[in-house]
DNA sequence: CTCTTCACG
DNA sequence: ACGTACGTGAAGAGC
């Protein structure tokens, strides 16, 4: 069967230019004109071609206005102007399917749908299987048994296969229904307006009793209520939507699908096209494939035993096989500079006196990518590198923290391409394996040269940007310390978690013979689904929420069943159980190295907000809620003789009185109150002493909803009062700190100006969300927007304090260590004989690591485990 | 590999 | 009419 590849050109270029252009760094090619469009649709082209198919057209719109607009005026009448960085992104496109040898069309008076409506149809009386590529819903309405269609998500890049059964799976409806469904509830982004009141829910209920809008029109008159009266009184207008949203079949166009047959690109061509507007990875791509082209000249890489007396500032690349670096193999070292580019195996670099001069000197300056990672994975190996005093990665997530941390990517956002993603060169999964010698050196030594070429271009954008600063002066000497922080582990008393294993395992197992009496059979409890069914239909107890694909059973939900059924309390309590067996229990067992400790990996280029992350394991969410939870930190014991930990003192609100120069809560704060009953007098109007426990309990829940940029639902749902209510404490909120509304306002407009927002030492984030037109999308960008200058800022200053305590710690010539950080906390491994030094040192480093309006204030205690901390 | 659930701040 | 609090990581189920 003959396969034609459909594309809605229009709909897929605004979808590429929106996907990207928000982000803060739109694409442009050396003269400075826009290509990020282009680019995405290209890139979405080239994954389409690689299945190779046999006839392949693109459709555009023609001008502005259709026959629609004389069935409608306004058709499409909200929609904005485009942007003038997309408008001439237009041309481009066709140029680019003309150097692709690609056929495109468009008409006069029609849309690109009604172009792919009509020849898609052709096509498929005459046996062709036909995709339809598109970002538009409505297009839908073609599926068939021979035509399916591709919706993309997230962007351009990944596409969804929509059959006619699949239709039938979200809509419930035929595909052709889909212009119905239209004409009912019209459509917001095409300005069609179905009818008033009609939103998906009824349109999909009345479709499923009358079909279509025609039949229903016959039977107004069954119709109920004030529903029934909005059909009535715009039914016409329905049946005018329906016709609008309605892809014409037979335009009146002559097709030849032989003219569609794609016989491939003409190499210069299309190369020229690339160049011409600085597309370096697909020329790249391109280049790969064609084999007549000699591929640029390589890099002379000497791959050697032993290494000269190198003395020229360099880059390093340690070429670590793992992903966890504390117990990886590492396979070999690239070293790269202006006039050397070496690449030498472990074994060779750890006999040869001249690789451990070079990375022990002070002097000679190391550049990196992930430093942490080579510093440590190396030092498994009794291999100390010294003066590290660059690290690319780290410089591109100060520059933009959405950045994906392979080097491969950061490199494209530099322009860079000559890195491979180390999956091209290692394969992935069961297929993962070490290559060739030759293979191996190449792609490391072409990181380090990518680090040697990037370094500048990287700082001068920080300092361009006014980040250099915490670049240098924060996040580097903070990956020093995290380093040691890792290296020198938290250790773990093995016998504890065994004895909670027993306990545990046994509580388990009665749980669950428990639950299977109750459930009357035998069930796996663990699957959601398997509980679903029990509960909701075997038990038949009141469901409150489905998930997209069965019953929640999430514990909110459990929890408002509680007293319906005896069954309810031993599912939650087996739950429970059950995580903290799994999860901490038995997974944190496996992760004890030889030498008794849990070496972390702290991820310092990961989160949008600045803070850390924490994997294999996870030591940032060791229970602490719950009493049977928190007995797992008694496995936390210290390697000398104390844990100290010290918690900064609700930093976010502070925070927040600080930025937003909150008057009243400044003075909370500086007196030292209790800031939610403080809160809550303020909301509730009534002084500090009257207020009761539920008024403290919403007061807090209300300054939680603050930081988050909540909403009055999520208030609501969260505290377990009505909408109203909880829309009343906000405003109260408000009325009583006005200035936290200013500069939430304040923030959300600078984003939707900026396109990012700034915490106080000028972190960034870039949220696209905040200038989409989905409603949901856009209240979600503003959530950000209000959040993460808060989150951010408390991140920022504990990396300061970390910065500091560990100054003070090696002045003194403190052997106490600083293990591990948990966004607020700090905990250390302290000598009895240095223990009131160390607590005085935090206190002080903590307290004093920004100035601010409002005091920082840090708790602290000492114990000789985790559990008796505080 | 995705989804759901639940652990933390 | 819509669907809703911010940031993470790990485990198990089920496709």
């Amino acid at each position: 069967m003959k396969e034609l590849v459909m594309i809605d050109g229009n709909s897929l270029l605004y979808r590429a230019y929106y996907a990207t252009a928000a982000m803060g760094n739109m694409m442009v090619n050396k003269d400075g004109i826009p290509t990020n469009a282009v680019y995405g649709f290209a890139n979405m082209l080239e994954n389409i071609l690689k299945g190779n198919p046999e006839y392949l057209m693109v459709a555009f719109d023609y001008g502005k206005k259709t026959f629609r607009n004389d069935l409608f005026e306004v058709y499409k009448g909200t929609r904005s102007a485009t942007p003038d960085e997309l408008v001439c992104q237009f041309s481009m496109i066709r140029e680019y399917l003309t150097a692709h040898g690609i056929k495109y069309q468009e008409i006069e008076g029609y849309e690109g749908d009604d172009i792919i409506g009509t020849v898609s149809t052709l096509a498929s009386k005459n046996r062709f299987k036909v995709s339809i590529v598109t970002s538009d819903k409505d297009m839908l309405q073609l599926v068939d048994d021979n035509i399916s269609v591709y919706l993309t998500k997230k962007g351009v890049a990944e596409l969804e296969k929509i059959t006619p059964e699949k239709f039938k799976e979200i809509y419930g409806l035929i595909p052709d229904q889909m212009r119905d469904l239209k004409g009912l509830m019209g459509d917001k982004a095409d300005n069609i307006p179905g009818i008033p009141g009609v939103g998906e829910k009824t349109a999909l209920k009345l479709l499923k009793q009358y079909h279509t809008v025609e039949n229903l029109s016959e039977h107004l008159d069954e119709l109920k209520g004030k529903m029934g009266e909005k059909i009535r009184d715009n039914i016409d207008q329905g049946i005018l939507s329906k016709r609008i949203a309605t892809i014409i079949k037979d335009v009146p166009i002559e097709v030849d699908l032989e003219e569609y047959r794609y016989q491939g690109h003409d190499y210069n061509e299309l190369a020229d096209f690339y160049r011409r507007y600085s597309m370096n990875s697909l020329l790249k791509r391109m280049s790969l494939k064609n084999e007549d082209i000699k591929p640029q000249k390589e890099i002379d890489i000497k791959i050697v035993e032993s290494l000269p007396i190198i003395k020229r500032d360099s880059s390093l690349v340690v070429g670590v096989y793992d992903t966890n670096y504390h117990r990886s193999l590492i396979i070999g070292f690239a070293i790269y500079n202006d006039s050397e580019a070496y690449y030498i195996s472990l074994e060779n670099a750890m006999n040869c006196n001249n690789f451990k001069s070079f990375i022990e000197n002070e002097t000679i300056e190391k550049y990196g990518y992930d430093i942490k990672k080579c510093i440590n994975s190396s030092k498994w190996y009794g291999l100390k590198i010294k003066n590290y005093v660059f690290d690319l990665q780290l410089a591109s997530y100060i520059l933009n923290p959405s950045l994906k941390d392979e080097i491969r990517s950061v490199c494209e956002y530099y322009e860079y391409y000559d890195v491979l993603y180390d999956e091209e060169v290692y394969g992935k999964g069961a297929k993962k394996k070490i290559p060739e010698i030759d293979v191996i050196a190449n792609h490391l030594v072409k990181q380090a040269k990518a680090i040697y070429v990037l370094k500048d271009k990287a700082i001068d954008r920080l300092q361009h940007e006014n980040q250099f600063e915490l670049y240098k002066d924060v996040e580097m000497p903070v990956a020093k310390i995290l380093a040691e922080m890792e290296y020198q582990g938290a250790k773990i008393d093995k016998e504890v978690l065994k004895q909670l294993e027993n306990q545990f395992g046994q509580e388990i197992s009665i749980l669950e013979k428990d639950i299977h009496q109750l459930a009357h059979k035998e069930f796996n409890i663990a699957s959601p689904k398997q509980l679903g069914e029990v509960l909701f239909e075997d038990l038949k107890l009141p469901f409150a929420k489905k998930t997209k694909t069965g019953y929640s059973t999430s514990v909110d939900i459990l929890n408002k069943l509680q007293d319906i059924h005896p069954i309810i309390n031993k599912v939650l309590k087996y739950r429970m159980l059950s995580k903290l067996y799994s999860t901490y229990i038995i997974g944190l067992q496996e992760q004890v190295f030889v030498d008794g400790k849990i070496h972390t990996i702290y991820n310092q280029a990961l989160t949008q907000t600045g803070r850390l992350s924490s994997t294999d394991p996870n030591l940032q969410n060791i229970p602490v809620k719950t009493p049977e939870g928190k007995l797992i930190r008694k496995a936390f014991i210290p390697e000398y003789d104390y844990l100290v930990s010290f918690d900064y003192s609700q930093i976010e609100l502070r925070v927040l009185a600080h930025l937003a120069k909150v008057k009243s809560l400044i003075k909370a704060f500086n007196e030292d109150k209790d800031i939610h009953r403080h809160t809550a007098s303020e909301i509730f109007g009534v002084s500090e002493e009257q207020v009761d426990s539920t008024m403290r309990r919403n007061a807090k829940a209300v300054n939680f909803g603050i930081i988050y940029g909540m909403s009055d639902f999520g208030l609501a749902e969260q505290v377990g009062v009505s909408v109203a209510e909880a829309r009343e404490f906000i405003r109260s909120y408000f009325e009583n700190y006005p200035e936290i509304k200013d500069y939430m306002d304040n923030n959300i407009e600078f984003c939707k100006k900026n396109g990012y927002v700034t915490t106080m030492l000028n972190r960034k984030r870039f949220i696209r969300e905040i200038n989409e037109k989905n409603y949901m999308r856009q209240e979600f960008g503003k959530r950000l927007a209000m959040n993460s200058p808060i989150q951010g800022s408390a991140a920022d200053i504990i990396k300061v304090a970390m910065i500091k305590v560990d100054e003070l710690l090696k002045k003194r010539g403190l052997k106490s260590k600083m293990i591990l950080q948990v966004h607020d906390e700090l905990i250390f491994d302290v000598y009895k004989e240095e223990l009131g030094e160390v607590m005085e040192i935090v206190a002080k480093g903590m307290t004093t690591a920004v100035k601010m309006d409002v005091e920082l204030k840090s708790e602290g205690s000492y114990a000789v485990n985790w559990y008796e901390l505080k």
